[in-house]
DNA sequence: CTGTTAGCGCCTTCAA
DNA sequence: TTGAAGGCGCTAACAG
């Protein structure tokens, strides 16, 4: 292991210990000449202070933690938006001289399992980052209760000591539909994520609120929701247009499932966006390379990422940054959305292909 | 902080550090009824142990370290190929008890950067797996000297404690290429990765065996190497078809660079697999969802992180693991291969195309 | 069965 | 500018 210690250093150099971990922390109060022997003889042996002894006397670990919720097949890190998240995540507390511990929480906690809180402590982590949290998350309380600071992905959580950072939902999707609106279609649906995702209920006000300001009727039979797959936007959509064919639009709350909306489109012989415009959410990768490539509402997701970092790090250091930061998702016009077809309803072809 | 310590519960039970610790780390050398006590109070005090007091004597850390090299964009971890085997090695990991700490290591390393096992010996990381590293990495030798088990993805080191798991590529591909040959193929071109990814090398040799195990003549202007991915694949495609158009078939050595070459062949006009049949490597999500739906060779990408956890705790425990270890990849036959098509040939949409 | 002693490697007063 | 002493919280002998 971790075998030069600063006794080794001391001894070859003829100094005491703390003269050399004085040199090493570049604290002023040290000769030059007896300094740089110590550095020379530090290199010499490849010295790497040990973090556990320096975290036990400082009681600070210099570790970050990342907690990546839900992480059943397709979610967590295998969800083709977390990894972005991550990415600048990681180079943002790297730059600051972190390190970052990842944990595995299940959900539900099985008898054994302790809170995120606890998990941390153990570890000295000295702040979290939690992406994939629900509300109905039974551990909820407890962060908000944290000592330490800690940073949700899209839901806010009123503590002291608690931060989020998100997209401004809201407003995206209002600028979603209103694309949408502006092609000519009236009877836009939504596929919306389930309600256990705080996302969801902003998303939904964003869609309402849109539907207002451009005078369109709210039609509850146009809402659905889903699990945020594939599978289960196809499904969702499925269910809807064979209630109300006159759909000519839909904007789906994920790319996944929007992805899904697509497939049943083809399925029923549906032609995106001839009949059928679709708008998604995320910009995930493969979100350009569908056919027809998607419309969508873009996440700065490494930009998202490096934001928690970057919050959690100045509320380690005693700052107060800001409890809430909005990034703003960017519409990203592709093929999957044009003018509404007038000469053809979606209705007939809905009718033929059952 | 941590708070509660193991002299806190000591007080308020009336019994030593010692009996406390020992009760808390479960010896039997201790009577049923102080033991219950000492659970009761440090359930009541909500304990959690200092970890880094306790690596600092066992001079265990119990934490793993994972390295995903190469996160330049759409590398690392927004790859879809890395979640699912970060999924599995945590998992694997924590049944285990251990944590699992996340490194950044740029590459190539800046002046200051340390070497991966410097980077594991400041945090008594006791193992590491690393996902992504090349055959020109400058700290391989560094790796094959470790004295700390190190477990690669896809690349064998040969190092005394150097372990590595990965899919056997050769033999997969193999069945790539029979399927397509079965099909009737016999100009089949192989997109290939970088060299300096050692599994660009054995899905080489697979390719090359195959032909020859086929009595298949190997033609070195079918080869054509990329980046692994969707725009490399594209690209290299289109420069070798043009250069040979009488390719009727196209391995690619990754599913990414297999949607370039969707992409390439529905530029060009070429319908596939009617022109032109396309066989993948990973199988990614993705795979499914493309139009037409991609055949590809699967890795068993969550069994591989499992493994690589399983590997790396073993030999952690002083075992002596398979140097090793090679899981199968299996083919996926889906819409993106099928019968030559004698009737027409690539060659003149091609021509005609340009 | 239980307590005492002695560090793990480092940082931080306090003196010199 | 340097060193000695003490302690972070825990575990591991060794006694009793």
């Amino acid at each position: 292991m971790s075998r030069t210690t600063l006794k080794d250093i001391a001894e070859k150099v003829g100094v005491s210990v703390t003269a050399v971990s004085r040199a090493l922390s570049g604290y002023p109060d040290i000769s030059e000449e007896t300094r740089n022997r110590i550095f020379r003889i530090a290199e010499e042996l490849n010295y790497q202070p040990n973090i556990a002894a320096r975290t036990l006397v400082t009681q600070k670990s210099g570790v970050l933690g990342l907690f990546v919720l839900g992480r059943e097949k397709g979610e967590g890190f295998s969800h083709p938006f977390s990894g972005q998240v991550i990415n600048g995540f990681l180079d943002g507390l790297v730059e600051q001289g972190y390190d970052m511990m990842v944990f595995k929480a299940n959900r539900p906690p099985d008898s054994g399992s302790s809170s995120y809180i606890d998990l941390c402590r153990r570890r000295m982590v000295e702040g979290a980052f939690l992406m994939g949290l629900r509300t109905d998350d039974p551990w909820i309380t407890d962060l908000k209760s944290s000592s330490i600071p800690i940073v949700t992905m899209d839901m806010p959580l009123a503590g002291e000591m608690t931060f989020s950072v998100g997209c401004d939902n809201v407003s995206a999707v209002h600028a979603a539909v209103r694309h949408l609106a502006d092609l000519g279609h009236t009877r836009i649906s939504i596929v919306n994520g389930y309600t256990q995702a705080s996302v969801s209920l902003e998303r939904f006000e964003g869609y309402r609120s849109a539907l207002d300001d451009l005078g369109l009727p709210f039609d509850p039979s146009l809402v659905a929701e889903a699990d945020f797959t594939v599978a289960g936007g196809k499904e969702a959509f499925l269910t809807m247009i064979d209630r109300t064919p006159d759909i000519t639009a839909v904007f789906a709350a994920s790319d996944l499932m929007a992805l899904g909306v697509l497939e049943g489109a083809r399925e029923l012989g549906l032609r995106v966006p001839k009949d059928l415009s679709v708008v998604g959410f995320d910009n995930i990768d493969m979100a350009s390379m569908s056919s027809p490539p998607l419309t969508t509402l873009d996440q700065p997701r490494y930009e998202l990422g490096r934001t928690a970092a970057k919050i959690l790090i100045s509320a380690c250091n005693g700052d107060t940054p800001p409890s809430r930061v909005l990034l703003k998702a960017n519409l990203i016009v592709r093929g999957s959305t044009s003018e509404r077809n007038k000469g053809k309803s979606a209705k007939g072809v809905v009718r033929q292909a059952r």
